[in-house]
Order: C-alpha cells, then structure tokens, then sequence
DNA sequence: CCCCGGTGATTGACGTGTCAATTATTGGCA
DNA sequence: TGCCAATAATTGACACGTCAATCACCGGGG
C-alpha cells in the first residue's frame, strides 16, 4: 500500500486511492460471488437464491407454514418484496397461502409438497457450491477474517 | 469457533455449521452495505450506482464518448446490460448515443451536460459515505483483510 | 358502541438484471 | 466478387427489488 498524500487525507473525509480500491476491490467480488452462486442454483435446480430462503424457513417452520410477517423476518426482507416474491412461487406450485384462523388480516404460507422437493434437491448443490466458492477458497485464517469483517461492517451500519 | 463433529467433515463436501454462518453473515452483510449507499446516493443524488459507475467511466474518458463495448467493459457488465442502463440514462437527458463513424455497427456513448453536473454533484457525497460505512467501520488490519479476501475469492472465480 | 389510529398484507408503477433471439454490418476467404 | 461466420448492439420477455398507495381488519379510548 503506497503511502497517503495529505492532499488526500485532509480532514479524512473522503477515501484516499488505495481504500477506494479495496472497496471497489471488495464490493465487486461480493458480488461475482453471489451472481456465481445464483447462477449455479438456478441452472441446477430451476431455483432462485431468493427462493431457496423462503424454502429453508419454511422447511424448518413447525408444520412447514409460517404467517406472512414472520417469515419476513426470517429472510430478512421487506414484506412488499416477500409477497411479490411469494406470487411468483405460488404461481409455479412452490408454496400456497392460506388465510389465518386467529386474524382475518392475515396470511399463512404454507410449504407445498413440489416446494419441498425442489428444496431438497437444491440443498446438497448449493451448500457444495458455498464450500467450493468461499470456504475452499480461503485460509482458515481469512475465513475467520471475513467473519470479523462482517460484524465490524454490521455494527456501523446498525447505527 | 466450536469444533467440526465427523459427521459435518466427512468428506469435505459440505460446508459445517460455522463455516455456513460466517457465509451467511459475508453475503448478507455484503448486501446490506451495497443497499445502504444504492440508498443513499438514490435520496441524496438521484443517481443509482449503475447510472454513477457508467457516468464515472465516461468522466474519465477522452473527450467523455467511449464506444458501447468498451464501457461494457469497462463498467464490467454485459452488453445487453448496459444496453438497457443506457436507453434509460439516455431518456433523462444524462447520456447521447451517437453512430460511430469508423464502424456502422457501433455507437458511441457521449457524456451529456446534465450527465456531467449530476456526476459531480453526486461525487463527495458517495465517497464521503463509502468512507463513513466502509474504511471508517474497518481497523487498517481489517481494511487490508477485505482486500486479501477479495483477491483469493477472485482468484477462486476466475478458475 | 363507535370511531380511528395502527397493523398485516397486497398492489401498481417503475427501475434493474439476465437470457435468448434478432438486426445490421464487418472482414476474411473461396 | 460473393458468401458467410463472427461481431456490435438492440430488443423482448420475464424475474427481481423498492417505494408509495391501498385495503381490510384489529383493538383501545371516548
């Protein structure tokens, strides 16, 4: 790493060249990966990274069903994104959404029976790809450092 | 990190538990920075990071035109891609295609006026945030950590 | 009891990304 | 010269994501 000109250090407000770079470096290889990854699982398994969540939580949910909300949490997402997303699943048979017994407001998401064999299918070859692509590609040390990263990173931006 | 149980290694297939959880916690974190500034620079600029990165490549450019392929590459996405990114930039006046005179194949992407100013105005803005949600959250340590990890990931990819 | 603010979920509009097909043109080779 | 495979770029169809608006229903305070 070269050294920093004051020029570019003045006040630390903006990036010098050489962490510009790592962030370049950084943000586009997190995303070769996942785009890797997605590409992989779908031309495998005809499912999407993003249908692959929804199939694990529902897989590990008691019963395979879940309401609507919870399940967003679950992913991670907004609920907008998970009921578009839930559309397109239902349409192609994946899962089928039931009214709630105990609030008429509400959905429950259920896991059907192709869904859960899609997920199935998909596990073993996406988990091989994560091995092969991540973990096979760096030392334990580095592995343990991308953990650390990723907490450091998290902590900032839960501020 | 707890021990590996036989069960977990047997093989070297699959990933363990561990070495899952800091996957998730990579990506996800990784996905939640990039969502972050997209955010930003969307509210602060009215810019997305595609329209920035096709605007950067074309600031730097001679005479701020480059031929459709080469910003293609540059920008590092697919033609078809940038195809699409273009006819948008293009309706609001940030962009001009013109024909290239020395292939009648191809287009040239020209830099326009307004292109320019949003360009500049969405500069110290983005780097400042890069720097606020990326080099500040990281230790020099870990700064140099995420470049190292980047480089053995790509290296693994570009198998 | 009724109103009304809060909540669960969906919808529509639009920007973004990928894949496959298409169009137009080039350049090399018989 | 004339053919034709390769190349530049665009297009259409569709999946995905976000935002704002909407709808239906819940539940508590007057």
């Amino acid at each position: 790493m070269t050294d920093d000109t004051p020029r570019q250090r003045r006040g630390r407000q903006l990036p010098t060249v050489d962490e510009l770079r790592i962030w370049r470096e950084f943000i586009e290889t997190a995303d070769t990966l996942r785009a890797e990854l997605a590409s992989r699982l779908q031309s495998e398994t005809s499912l999407s990274t993003g249908d692959y969540s929804v199939l694990l939580a529902l897989s590990e949910a008691p019963d395979q069903r879940m309401r609507s909300s919870e399940l967003a949490a679950g992913v991670g997402w907004e609920r907008s994104r998970l009921s578009h997303h839930l559309a397109r699943m239902e349409k192609r048979g994946l899962i089928r959404r039931e009214e709630c017994a105990t609030d008429n407001r509400g959905a429950e998401v259920v896991l059907a029976p192709a869904g859960a064999t899609a997920f199935r299918g998909a596990t073993v070859p996406h988990l091989r790809a994560i091995r092969e692509l991540f973990v096979d590609a760096l030392t334990p040390e580095q592995l343990a450092a991308a953990g650390d990263l990723a907490t450091a990173l998290r902590a900032r931006l839960a501020q």
